[in-house]
DNA sequence: GCTCGTAACTACGAGAGTGTGATCCGGACC
DNA sequence: GGTCCGGATCACACTCTCGTAGTTACGAGC
């Protein structure tokens, strides 16, 4: 992280080819984010990013680490799962809680995130999709709820991507497009 | 904790007094509950309250311990404080944060605490008195937020107390009074 | 005044979640 | 094919939050 380097040259597609959105199926698995960018991105250390994987919280989707050398790669999606651990650590919630939250998220980064919220109880995780939802989530609750506003990750994911690497951008909205989030939409009143 | 002894003969009033509710305010001191009777009512170990109480967490507010020998002694609101700590844990709060929560609370513990909710920010706690002040704080945060409806803490508590100490209500009740305290009141819609 | 029960105190240790630094290894470049 | 660089791996240690177990001391009852 002392020496940053051109994110185009030592990626293993052309640079030209990344920027014109031409990749077929088949190379995604040659880009996305390796361990070191993603801990800027998502503002983490690296100890942790591999403390996660090897705990299986959360391994690089595209292509995981086997042995000294080789290269670990995150997707976009990815990034936003991490960020959501990064956001529940900094608000005090254990590391435990945010693996069986993370569990649930992964199974639902399909839907639309950036309108919903993710609410952590006890027991369950629960994807609302406006403020009624958390407000009924508030009002039948017993315990104590966690609420992450996911809109607010993906503006922080995006924000972190253009301030470190901008010609990368070019591919994630692809992926983010295909995942449907906007990441101008609000919570709705 | 294995065998509960009657809580009117091992405390330092007699029964019929505390019953009567007509204790002057220096007695306050020899009543109130003891540490084993507090880790039954609020659901935890001894040795978590011991190390809350030497952490400064959370100190017993009518008589702490001065020695092997002494007896500390916990008011009705430090149960509630606990209860709180408690509640956070069980939702994978760290205790770290659960300190600065208890920090704010113990200032506002003089408050209408059943028709409030404490919300728990990255930076802040607030005390949020219906649903619509809750529904501000997800709308315009950008955080994480973790709410703890504090009437139900107080629900949970008086009824440890009841199933464990039924003559303690009494007592119990006189302080809970003076705090404005109500267990029936919803968080009004 | 002696015993006894209870509860506070002390010591040791375990497990999670990292920080730090050394080491290893694969691929690019010469 | 040797060197260099980036990044994965490993070893060690540290803090926090307790669990477990043994010790100490206060106060009540005989």
């Amino acid at each position: 992280m002392s020496t940053p380097s051109d994110p185009s040259s030592d990626a293993s597609v052309p640079a030209s080819i990344v920027e014109q959105g031409v990749l077929g199926e088949n190379q995604w698995e040659e880009i996305g984010y390796r361990g070191p960018q993603v801990c800027a991105i998502v503002g983490i250390t690296y100890r942790q990013l591999d403390y996660w994987a090897r705990t299986e919280l959360l391994r690089p989707s595209l292509c995981d680490a086997q042995g000294s050398g080789s290269k670990r790669r995150y997707s976009y999606l990815d990034l936003v799962a991490l960020k959501v651990i990064k956001n529940l650590l900094d608000a005090g919630v254990s590391l435990k809680t945010a693996r069986k939250a993370i569990d649930y998220l992964r199974e639902h980064l399909g839907e639309d995130l950036a309108t919903a919220s993710l609410v952590i109880d006890e027991n369950k995780s629960v994807l609302a999709r406006n403020g009624e939802d958390i407000f009924d989530l508030v009002r039948h609750g017993q315990g104590v709820l966690n609420i992450v506003p996911l809109g607010s990750v993906v503006r922080q994911i995006d924000a972190g991507i253009t301030e470190l690497h901008p010609s990368d951008l070019v591919a994630s909205l692809e992926e983010r497009d295909a995942a449907q989030i906007d990441p101008q939409a609000g919570l709705g009143s």
